[in-house]
DNA sequence: TTGTAAGCGTTATCAG
DNA sequence: CTGATAACGCTTACAA
């Protein structure tokens, strides 16, 4: 049944049905009930791809996500996913997700961008220079990144965690704690969160002139065999350092399976600090946490990311509009002083 | 830049214009090379909405997804949609997301499937008794079910795993070893895999004459912070259980923290059988697998149940279609024979 | 308050 | 091989 049929059925224009059925003010009580009712009891519903067609709107915010070499998703993003879907479905609007090979998605954004499906888009996982930002700046459909990158960041809207601020509160917490060799386990450091976590790091050890050793830096993909395997190279080496810092909880379990297979105790023998993006299938939670941690939560960035991109779309003309948010530093059991200070 | 623009720019009718940027075999070589290059120069990409409204295909799957009561999506789901989504974009589809409150399911399901923007929905967690068969039914749409219900199981497409076969094989796996007590943290039994899986355990202790002793069986929502406070809870009996069967490698990671907190081994006090889904970020590799596991992968489940999909909206009469998947048992080091004996 | 008619950007039909 | 014309199902000036 299509709006032709019921206004037919009603006796009525088709503008006038459609009028009730959008809630226009023009029509009467007395109409609009009754073309309600009718469209209930015929299970009418407007055709999305008509409606958008003749309003030049889609309804529909689209997200590229980029699979990795072994073809799988990133773990972090359901949980921003499911931040942002939950903001679009009581805005009314729809999810439409394209999963492409890595190194193709300018195009597909483009392509998203420019075939009307979408009224803007998400940026995800940015990289230290990112060629997405001018593409869709070209374009002109309205966007929002997870994150920033090295470019004018003044120009495009954006939420990211001060990862700076973080990864520095951390590491001189461990130093404060007395650990002077602090081994960092980061993700990839092409993805500006990386980099960042990085600089954080380094300051606070230049400010306590303790030099940087690339021996205990690791880089890679942030999942649980990393954290694993990084941590057993720490473990073999002479003289192992007391403290580890982790990107994220995934890492931060291998790691400890590590230790604990070598029959050492995370929180004496090893003091480890994660960041924490309150993952909802790996909480880091109780009366005391399992890890201490610089905790931010990626399912409210995915909301305020959807939030914004909303206000954006609905207000063309608006100022690029950033947050940035600092993380807490949550104490949990997986730190303590060096055993041999 | 719209087709009629470009086709008055190339002095042709938008006809011919449309059917060679659609690949039409009626033109000839010179002018699709022409409109080509024309579309590629100008940057026209067609309107999807339109062209869907025209031939009446929408080019996207629909997914509902629900949230649980603490508003966070099922981590299984990121490696299913990354397989899916994959099979999707490589044909050139989309895939739609609606992310919903629990319960709101079957109305959401029957909107999407009515406006008219996915060609076909894939039916995700499905229950024992799961109305949004028989919505879908009703309305006509095609979809594809990742499992299966109690309901008429010819009635309608599915892909499963032998979840009593995969669970009844792990159960006798730990009998054979020589266990007795077997416990089992499952996931919550109104969704139809764990009943299934429940049945399998049953069954093998039964055919062993053992007691199904509820005491050391748990149900409830498959994250770590699950597996770690059930198996608390078993280690503080009077006379612990040697064995445990899990439903995923979530709860057994929490599972094994708890074991190992105790001052315990796994794989020698307490052996751990364990459901593995090949969560791309929790990976259950290496020479000798971290878990002995029944193994399935939930990513190509994605990608089996997009293909079959997609050849049911491309043949919409053929019958309805079933894949029902046997899980590998996989030896690793979490099994071992009790120590008692 | 309701209706008429012209779009929205494509594709399909039929004729040339 | 190419083109005019009518859909596709809805919204929106403009009229009444």
């Amino acid at each position: 049944m299509n709006l032709k049929e019921l206004s037919d059925f009603l006796k009525l224009s088709p503008t006038t049905v459609s009028r009730a059925i959008n809630g226009y003010p023009e029509v009467s009580e007395a109409t609009r009930k009754r073309v309600v009712e009718a469209a209930e009891a015929n299970n009418y519903h407007p055709s999305h791809l008509a409606s958008g067609l003749a309003k030049g709107k889609a309804m529909a915010i689209g997200h590229v996500i980029p699979l990795s070499k072994h073809m799988v998703m990133n773990p972090h993003f359901s949980d921003f996913i499911s931040g942002a879907g939950d903001v679009y479905c009581k805005a009314g609007y729809d999810m439409l997700i394209r999963v492409v090979a890595e190194g193709e998605e300018e195009s597909v954004y483009k392509k998203l961008a420019k075939d009307g499906r979408v009224d803007g888009v998400i940026v995800h996982g940015p990289s230290n220079y990112d060629a997405r930002i001018e593409a869709l700046q070209d374009i002109g459909i309205p966007f929002v990144v997870h994150g920033r990158t090295n470019q004018d960041e003044s120009t495009y809207n954006w939420v990211d965690v001060n990862n700076v601020r973080a990864f520095k509160r951390a590491t001189n917490y461990l130093l404060d704690l007395g650990h002077r060799d602090i081994a960092f386990i980061n993700g990839f450091e092409f993805m500006n969160f990386a980099m960042r976590r990085r600089s954080g790091y380094e300051e606070a050890l230049h400010e306590a002139s303790i030099e940087i050793n690339p021996e205990i830096m690791f880089t890679g993909e942030m999942t649980e065999p990393q954290g694993y395997e990084s941590m057993k190279q720490l473990l073999k080496r002479a003289k192992p350092p007391t403290a580890i810092l982790l990107s994220s909880i995934l890492p931060s379990m291998g790691a400890m399976r590590a230790v604990q297979e070598a029959g050492l105790t995370v929180g004496k023998d090893v003091s480890i600090v994660t960041f924490d993006d309150q993952l909802s299938f790996l909480q880091n939670s109780g009366d005391i946490p399992m890890f201490t941690s610089v905790r931010s939560s990626i399912r409210d960035a995915g909301v305020r990311v959807a939030e914004i991109l909303l206000d954006q779309i609905n207000q063309p003309k608006a100022d690029p509009y950033h947050e940035l948010w600092e993380a807490e530093l949550v104490l949990g059991k997986s730190t303590g002083r060096p055993v041999s200070v």
